[in-house]
This record gives structure tokens, sequence and C-alpha cells, in this order.
DNA sequence: ATGGCGATTGCGACGATTTGCAATAGAGCT
DNA sequence: AGCTCTATTGCAAATCGTCGCAATCGCCAT
């Protein structure tokens, strides 16, 4: 999945930003390996193609992309962040709480939520990558065996 | 609202954890006031009884209620986290983008979304504290006037 | 192709949060 | 009440993410 497929360069002009290096590079390293890229993996790809790149570059590039919609990013817990490009199917994520699995869930799905509240109470939701937090089928047959099973850690805070 | 309606000291005590003057002193500064505390509330809230009191101790002691249970966090953007003590109705947050305001809603609207998932997907949510971002009536309403108000401020990365 | 404006970067510094470690002090047992 | 074991705390050092500022270098107009 590449953002080739739009003129993202076009697009940032347009808006009057500009396209530097360093902008292309952290743009293609959210775009490498499965999908959701953690800040390390990131910054860890740019440091390959050129060592140059600043730490806080990278934070601060990461966050453009997201305040222009290039890059959606989701919270999966514990302070843990993920990135992607966006302009994929929208989704959403279910992280497990014990085995820290995640999986997705179409925007679908929770569209008819997101409609009531804007029905009920006039707020237009536009969170558009949601992370719920419990267990996954597996955990949950496990749990039901060993109730104690749960490995120890944070409980993500949420 | 308070703590005390739990035995939260004989529950840590039956898990094999020490009820301390600290953790008592936290649990009471998150039930003061209106029900939603930031960290920095809370710090001097308890620097108020106690001023030896030290901050990484409240960073720790606060995680650690979380992870009992008997906290609840809700991050509502922006790297804000707000803390209740638990038990109370459980609810979930509406928060504005433009004007930062944060409304609830009920457990039960969402329960709806979380019982599909449970049924298409097998995955149980226990998501109890959930943050919602997008545009209250009143900004929307704003912003239908004037397309460009909304103030420029990172976006909450969800 | 060049020049100039101002957006963007790298750097260093800062405040916020986390962590390792030694000292302290709950809680069960005698 | 005193003893023991070890969870918890305070302290200080380390880490993380953000910010201000001067230097750089895209991009538009010439």
């Amino acid at each position: 999945m590449s953002h080739y497929r739009w003129d993202y360069a076009a697009l940032m002009r347009g808006r009057g930003f500009r396209v530097t290096p360093q902008r292309q590079l952290i743009l293609d390293a959210i775009c490498e390996g499965s999908g959701h890229t953690t800040f390390d993996e990131i910054f860890a790809r740019v440091q390959i193609k050129s060592d140059a790149v600043n730490r806080a570059t990278v934070y601060r590039t990461i966050n453009f992309l997201c305040e222009q919609r290039l890059v959606v990013a989701a919270d999966i817990g514990e302070g843990h962040t993920v990135y992607e490009i966006a302009g994929d199917t929208p989704h959403h994520h279910l992280v497990c709480l014990n085995c820290h699995q995640v999986q997705q869930i179409s925007h679908d799905t929770v569209k008819d939520l997101f409609a009531k509240i804007e029905r009920e109470q006039g707020f237009h939701v536009e969170t558009d990558h949601l992370a719920l937090f419990g267990l996954c089928a597996a955990c949950q047959a496990a749990e039901a065996k060993t109730p104690t099973f749960r490995q120890h850690h944070h409980h993500p805070h949420n």
C-alpha cells in the first residue's frame, strides 16, 4: 500500500507547505513494512537511509503528516502509538489485553454508533482510528480454564 | 462519590499489596473534586496534606491504582489524561476538537457496539473509558458559518 | 537560472516521566 | 510486642518528547 497513490507532494505544496527530503523519507518509512509502524521503527528506517535526520524532526514530521491527514495514528495502549498511511480501508483496532495481538474491525461496524451519537447528542464524531481493549477469543478460552492466567502487566489506561 | 463504598484496603491486602499512607492520600485526592482529575491536581492535593510525598511515587501509585481497577484513566487527547474513581456510573467521553469541551455518553449508548463485536468477532471488549473526538454541536454550527474557524492545534492522534 | 521570502531543520536546552537502587516500613507470624 | 520478609518509597540519574532559535534550503516570481 504505497503513498504514491496520491500526489502527496502536490497536495502539500497546494496547502502552502514544502516537500523536503526528510518528509519523503519519513513518509516512505511509514509505508514500509506490514502497516502498523511505531515511532522507533520509523526512526530506525529513516536512519538507515540518512543518519543526518534529527530525532526532533521525525517527531515533528509525524505530527505534521497526521495533521495533514496523510498519516493516521492509533494509540494502542500503554502509551504505544502506531502509525499507518491514510487512505487504506478505514478501520479500527481490537487490542487483546493479554496477548497484545491486534485485530481490525471495519469502520462499518462502528458507524452505527457514531450515527447514534450524532442523532442523540448532536456531536459529530471524527475519530478515525479507534482502539478498543479487551480479550480475544483465544485468551477468553484460556481464562475460562485458568482464571488467573492473565499476564501481569500494566493495564492500558482506557 | 467516595471510595469508602469499597473496602479498598482489604481488597489490596487480599491481593498481596500494602496499604500505605501515600496510597490513601492519593486515592483521597482522586476522589475530591468534581470527578475528572488531572495528574497535577492530584499531586497538588497530596502536597497540601503531606509535602513529603515524592512525585515519582504519585506517578507509580496512580498507575498501580489503575492496574487494580480502583481508578479509571481516560486519555482525552493531546496527551491529557484525567483520572476518576472507578465504580461510578460507567461512561465515556466526547471531546470537542475545537473547544475542548468534554461531554459524557452513557455506557448504554456504547454497549450495543461492544455486543456486536463480541457476536461477530468473538472479541470481548473491556474498554471502560472511551474517548471519542469530534465536533460538538456549537462548534459545528460555527464551522458552518466560518469554514476556517478551527483553532489550529495538534490533532489528537486518534 | 537566479534571488529572496519564509517554511523547515538541526541543535541545544528544558520540563516531564520513568527507572535503578538503597533505605524504609507494612503485615503476617510467633 | 517483636521479628522477618519483601513491597514500597525517596532520591537521583536516565530517558523521552517538546520548544526556541539561528542556519538552511524549498518554492515562487522574476
